[in-house]
RNA sequence: GCGGGUGUAGCUCAGUGGUAGAGCAUCAGCUUCCCAAGCUGAGGGCCGUGGGUUCGAUCCCCAUCACCCGCUCCA
């Protein structure tokens, strides 16, 4: 996408084009789609298994040198996405994520529920008074003066939830002067639930997991017992997560089903520092390998106010943040570093009754419950970022638009174009195709003239089309033409695999 | 969740109280030695969904769903 000087990308145009090539799709769409949910097309599915791979690649496969020289070690995890729900409460999501709120119809601001008092006349005659719990004496007293009657011995003080929703257009909420314009409590429960059991009860309820994350947590002592790692080291995991967003909003920017690449690196407490500092920088390093360079991607410390509930002690939390069309010139959350302490492995600890702290033979037989350092991605925002950051318009080719991925994630590496549909250029074509489809995903291209062709691959992003025309019948050579400078070239059509390796890997530096 | 807007072919949009059009795309055939070119033809829509008013609704009214913008919210 055009950098910080020319926003005109608009973000219908690329949804547009998402859903006109088979990139993503509204899911159920055929009923009218559903809020928050969607599916990735041919493509779609294409560029998103790319980044996935390349993720993995990363974190598993061929882990980073670490500071002192040595390679990292990092194992992969496929944990379910439901799990015994004691798992959430003690992870703190169910308590967290069950908030009642009740809005102010008249100021339109939203109240915690359970923050809220209300003061009731002890005669039961007179309006009943809002105010936050936290409210001190003189502020009581001010309002009782100003809306109220007497002094506060008049009144007695209950909570806004223990109260009956009828008796609601009595008060006077807290920052208005008219009586019944708070709303019913509204449960804001993050958390999808769902029954295990054929038959739906309290007793069988459970939840779909809101991050990958505390899978790796309920199998930290599984990890350690099985595969022999030392610490420091990491748990790797991808998959679905569920979050019953308030707002989805952005295409698939917030979507209520979404997916993550998340990593935990159990770390000794003394080494966080520099262990947040290091993954810091690699996860930057990994985005702008992929294409997501320049000025578009910066790095945003979070306040200490937005912390969520595992990062308020430590080192917080560093997002690395890309300017997508919809928040520019601002920007959005692609990925958080978060320094999580000893949160979640003392949490599930307690709850579980089972020792997970670690014996560390490299520190004396030190006993102690290792400090995380998480990489936490969205795998379905990196798609939504590669999508925008490779959107180009072009109003000097004929389909205006070209979608400018780097080779390594894009959908399909090349196109293999019979100039003709005549009959001495297809069977050389479908042979080069039937050779490189081996090595890599491409298309063979025979339908309409050539310059639709053309148009159609610069709009899914194949950086390569190789074209056969009747000099490849005279001397085996084919056309490249390069999909973002439209320029061509002859090579030697048996040369096709090992020049895209190399033109490849050329541009992944 | 609140306020505003939108919803007609795959896409961009016309249109009318009397059972629907254009351009582009798609597909087929011909043509074509390199950039959505040309010619011919084809497929494709219960006019978002459900009610109501009416002899009759794509059009008017109500509800609902989805999407967009702004708030709000957001581990």
């Amino acid at each position: 996408m055009p950098d910080e000087n020319n926003e005109t990308v608009d973000m219908k145009d690329i949804v547009a084009l998402c859903k006109r090539r088979g990139f993503v799709f509204p899911a159920s769409d055929i009923y009218g789609g559903i809020n928050g949910f969607w599916d990735y097309g041919p493509l779609g599915v294409e560029l998103k298994n790319n980044l996935r791979d390349l993720w993995w690649k990363q974190m598993v496969t061929t882990p980073p040198i670490g500071p002192d020289g040595e390679p990292l070690q990092i194992v992969g995890l496929d944990s379910s996405i439901i799990q015994n729900p004691k798992a959430w409460e003690a992870s703190g999501h169910v308590g967290g994520f069950s908030d009642p709120m009740v809005d102010c119809k008249e100021t339109k601001k939203r109240y915690r529920a359970d923050h809220l008092i209300v003061l009731i006349p002890n005669d039961g005659d007179g309006a009943w008074l809002a105010l936050h719990e936290d409210a001190e004496a003189t502020e009581i007293d001010k309002r009782i003066k100003k809306i109220g009657k007497g002094s506060k011995e008049n009144y007695k003080i209950e909570t806004l939830v223990s109260l009956d929703t009828k008796d609601y257009e009595k008060i006077i909420a807290p920052d208005t002067k008219e009586k019944g314009t708070l709303t019913e409590p509204k449960e804001f429960n993050l958390m999808f639930d769902t029954h295990v059991g054929a038959t739906a009860s309290e007793d069988n309820k459970a939840y779909l997991r809101p991050e990958t994350a505390q899978g790796i947590f309920l199998n930290f002592k599984n990890v350690v017992d099985s595969s022999r790692v030392r610490m420091p080291f990491g748990i790797a995991q991808i998959g679905k997560a569920f979050r019953n967003e308030v707002t989805p909003r952005n295409f698939i920017f917030r979507s209520r089903e979404f997916e993550q690449m998340e990593m935990e690196w159990f770390c000794h407490p003394d080494e966080v520092k520099k262990w947040h500092d290091f993954w810091f920088e690699e996860r930057m390093k990994f985005w702008e390998s992929i294409g997501l360079a320049g000025s578009n991607l910066i790095k945003r410390d979070h306040d200490k106010d937005e912390l969520s509930h595992y990062a308020k002690e430590g080192l917080g939390t560093a997002d690395i943040e890309y300017r997508f069309p919809f928040t520019a010139p601002g920007f959005g959350e692609l990925e958080g570093v978060a320094h999580r302490c000893d949160f979640d492995l003392k949490a599930h600890a307690e709850a579980s009754g089972q020792k997970l702290d670690y014996l560390d033979p490299a520190r004396d037989n030190e006993r102690y419950v290792p400090h995380v350092i998480e990489p936490a991605a969205g795998l379905t925002r990196g798609v939504l970022a590669l999508i925008c950051e490779a959107y180009t318009p072009d109003p000097n080719r004929p389909s205006g638009v070209y979608l400018n991925f780097h080779p390594s994630v894009a959908p399909k590496k090349a196109a293999i174009l019979p100039l003709t549909a005549k009959e001495e250029h297809v069977p050389l074509a479908t042979k080069l195709y039937m050779e490189l489809r081996e090595d890599f995903p491409v298309d063979l291209d025979i339908k309409q003239n050539i310059g639709k062709r053309y148009a159609r691959q610069d709009e899914i992003g194949t950086p390569f089309c190789f074209t056969i025309d009747n000099d490849t019948i005279e001397d085996q050579t084919v056309t490249v033409r390069h999909r973002n400078t439209m320029k061509q070239e002859r090579i030697v059509m048996d040369n096709v695999a090992e020049y895209m390796r190399k033109e490849m890997a050329l541009m992944e530096k």
